[in-house]
DNA sequence: AGAAATATAGACTATTCAGTCAATTTAGAT
DNA sequence: ATCTAAATTGACTGAATAGTCTATATTTCT
């Protein structure tokens, strides 16, 4: 592994386990066993070292989400599969998640972040179809994409607490008819 | 106004604008005109004030909340004054809605400080009946309140964005709609 | 009034930390 | 083989900041 990607792997789990505020830049490179200097040389601040790895953390979940959707699927079925794909990622993935959940509620987030991601833009669209088909209810996409992803937050958060459930598909897909019944009309 | 109330007063609004993080415990005394010495006096740690503040705000929803239930409400009716006491408070209080924002995502804040809230019990009591006489989804109850409780945050969120929504109540009761169908069978 | 307790001030400190820099090693190109 | 550019080191710095401490003022109690 490069030491470029050996940083961002401390990283995330320094910063998931004290925040991003709570892990100084000197740690990071220590536990990752490369020298102070060589951080500043591929993340010249800190404020972008953080903004690569929530990057580099929502272009994983996309790469993966896209492995899971199909054709011929109906829209239920596909923001289905989104869903899921969504939970079992950060379920499987608790360092990103943590770090995900501080990130998006720090001062580094906005709109302008939010929107680049790929992540974003493919949920949006699957909305705007359901809204032009009368499917959903009548509200701005993004915020109905907003809607879903918080309770994936909390879906995850509820799953991590209960481990028992994890495995547990029925029990998933009736979280799931929260998030639909939300949205659809 | 005491000092003491003076600097949470203070606190509260730098806190909103940096976050807790970026604004110094030595910047809160001097725009609250009063000496750094007597911060300390009355809050100990920079966490103890953090954790007052979030107390406070948590017990001013709590009242007004309470001003707001009638009796003889339906189960419907009562949780959706819960939910737009919860939604006008923090509309007009966007320091304490950003604040809250940040305090819940933060290292400071665990389930013991969540169960100790007035706030959430009054819910908790509210969806337990809702379940027991199967009008909601069978879940638990505290992550039910969870549920709501994250919708009511991307709601608000929503509205501040929109402020031209902010008086329309038809509009607020079709946002109540996305969280009852949620949780409702 | 006088003693005791509490409130207030503000200078000071010890530490922490993001970021710099000059020196050294490694890799790549010709 | 030599030159050049990029990678890497780690000691260092300057600023920031939570919390301390001593001295003074104010209130409260008897």
């Amino acid at each position: 592994m490069s030491k470029r990607e050996l940083l961002m792997k401390t990283a995330r789990k320094l910063f998931a386990e004290s925040g991003f505020y709570g892990t100084p830049t000197a740690l990071v490179a220590k536990e990752a066993g490369v020298s102070n200097g060589i951080l500043f040389h591929y993340f010249p601040t800190k404020e972008i070292l953080v903004k690569s790895l929530y990057q580099d953390i929502k272009d994983r979940i996309f790469n993966y989400s896209m492995t899971q959707i199909y054709n011929g699927a109906t829209l239920k079925e596909s923001i289905y599969t989104l869903w899921l794909a969504s939970v079992e990622w950060n379920l499987e993935h608790p360092e990103d998640f943590e770090f995900m959940l501080q990130f998006e509620n720090s001062p580094y987030y906005d709109e302008e972040v939010e929107r680049a991601q790929r992540y974003v833009q493919m949920n949006l669209e699957l909305i705007e179809q359901g809204i032009d088909q009368g499917i959903f209810k009548h509200f701005n996409p993004l915020f109905v994409v907003r809607i879903l992803t918080s309770l994936v937050e909390t879906t995850v958060k509820h799953l991590n607490k209960n481990q028992t459930l994890n495995e547990d598909f029925e029990y998933k897909s009736r979280l799931f008819e929260m998030a639909w019944d939300a949205i659809k009309k």
